[in-house]
DNA sequence: TGAATAGTGTCTGTGAGACAATATTAT
DNA sequence: ATAATATTGTCTCACAGACACTATTCA
């Protein structure tokens, strides 16, 4: 039997919302890049940005190939997450994907996106063994429900189960490892600044790390851990009915 | 150009050396399993345990198969790693290989491995940008040598050049990934009693948690961590001239 | 003046590092 | 007695959670 070779993006950003009370920040959210398939199998439904990978290529040099195809951007974060490769995920055959993590600033985006590209909010709810994830915007809203179970006990291992979802393929799985992984390395790494401007204020940096690992962090506590990783550039923005913030940047740690 | 589709698997369990002085805990070292390549490419190279992914088979079906095949084992922990793709990495063609993790405890083999297979002492030398592996046993010794990079500078985000190596294929790549992935979750997880015995003492299970991390630990600030996860068995081992010590067992805190 | 965020200070509890002290056994 | 590990205790320091307090701006 032929095998077929493909990589699959998630292309994760944060949004800005407008806000009717001028004080406020804007309040933000995760975005993730979807788009609408245009041929059978799955004809109209939303998927993950993909596509197969050359000859000539590795899976990274395809998913780098796409990210630019979709967004006009290179250079951005792009990490392999992990390879789908279940019997029937694809109706056509044997196809297995191997699947990207991307983190983009989407103000860098200068030219559109690709026809049938769109972001769409993210938001997960999660429960005891149960996993729903709901992406939404204007034209659509996506749900995708997941069961849990446990493989191996002494490593507290998982696998999940898609048991249903509107979304193509089996990329609900795939949009659920994304988001367990982001997560993670969140935590451990300095992955977010991925996603954030060059000039940021501390406050701007919070509503961030909160929508990624979904939970509310006390701000005196966040500044102390953040402080190491940043520093103060000379600029300061009035933006509203409150005291001024000072801009910061990523602070490169490498000799440390 | 048809592409085909492997696993490679990395299992790795923990070595108890004799050791001369009756008094001390046998001294125990990280062992990884590799196999002899009896055809060409690489004919009478060493390379890591693994074959074909079948057409009605997932690469983790096949990895549990020749895991199986390998060394008798079932049931012992196993885990993608990440999956190896380069153009060039099989001089027949477009191979790729999805790799994965296992953990055994070798105590648990029964019968012989298979004609081939082999265990090999790992050790890991860290310096700057360079990272030398070496296996050896008593037939043989395996020296590969790396050359780190930073990719990402926002995320520490990290790729691996292979300078040189006397082991099969990209293998010496695999099994530096490998490596890194297991100190990780051996941090973050209980995955290393996937390598141990039902039962064990404190000491031991030190002794396996220093070998995996690289640097010793200290005593009773290892016991104060590791408690909530071990619970105490009845048993008393008399096992030299020491104070005796109480077996212990993993205890599955899968509620909390 | 009040709403809203920026930024600082401080108290408390937890947990890790370091190391000391005691226990027990075979040789 | 001695070497070696087992087990417990304790002191200190770093850090995270919680929350209070001050600063500053615009409407």
């Amino acid at each position: 039997m032929e095998i077929k070779y493909t990589t699959d993006l998630l292309i994760f950003a944060i949004d800005d919302k407008e806000n009717e009370n001028c004080r406020e920040l804007s309040k933000k959210s995760l975005s993730l890049l979807l788009v609408k398939r245009t041929k059978e199998p799955f004809k109209n439904m939303w998927c993950l940005p993909g596509g197969f990978v050359f000859d000539n290529e590795t899976s990274l040099d395809a998913a780098k190939r796409i990210l630019k195809k979709e967004t006009n951007l290179q250079n951005f974060y792009l990490e392999q997450l992990k390879t789908f490769d279940e019997i029937n995920r694809d109706p056509r055959g044997r196809i297995i994907s191997t699947a990207y993590i991307s983190l983009v600033d989407k103000k860098m985006i200068k030219q559109d996106l690709s026809k049938n590209a769109v972001w769409f909010d993210l938001e997960i709810i999660e429960e005891k063994n149960n996993i729903c994830i709901n992406l939404r915007n204007e034209l659509d809203s996506i749900n995708i429900n997941l069961l849990k179970n446990i493989v191996n006990e002494k490593s507290k291992q998982y696998n999940y189960k898609l048991v249903n979802s509107n979304i193509a393929f089996d990329h609900g799985l795939i949009i659920n490892e994304g988001i367990k992984d982001l997560r993670k390395k969140a935590n451990s790494s300095d992955i977010i600044f991925n996603m954030m401007p060059n000039k940021f204020t501390i406050g701007e940096l919070k509503q961030v790390y909160e929508i990624i690992l979904n939970k509310k962090l006390i701000n005196s506590a966040f500044r102390r851990v953040i402080a190491s990783k940043i520093e103060p550039t000379n600029e300061i923005i009035k933006n509203g009915g409150h005291r001024p913030s000072q801009y910061f940047k990523y602070k490169n740690n490498l000799g440390e």
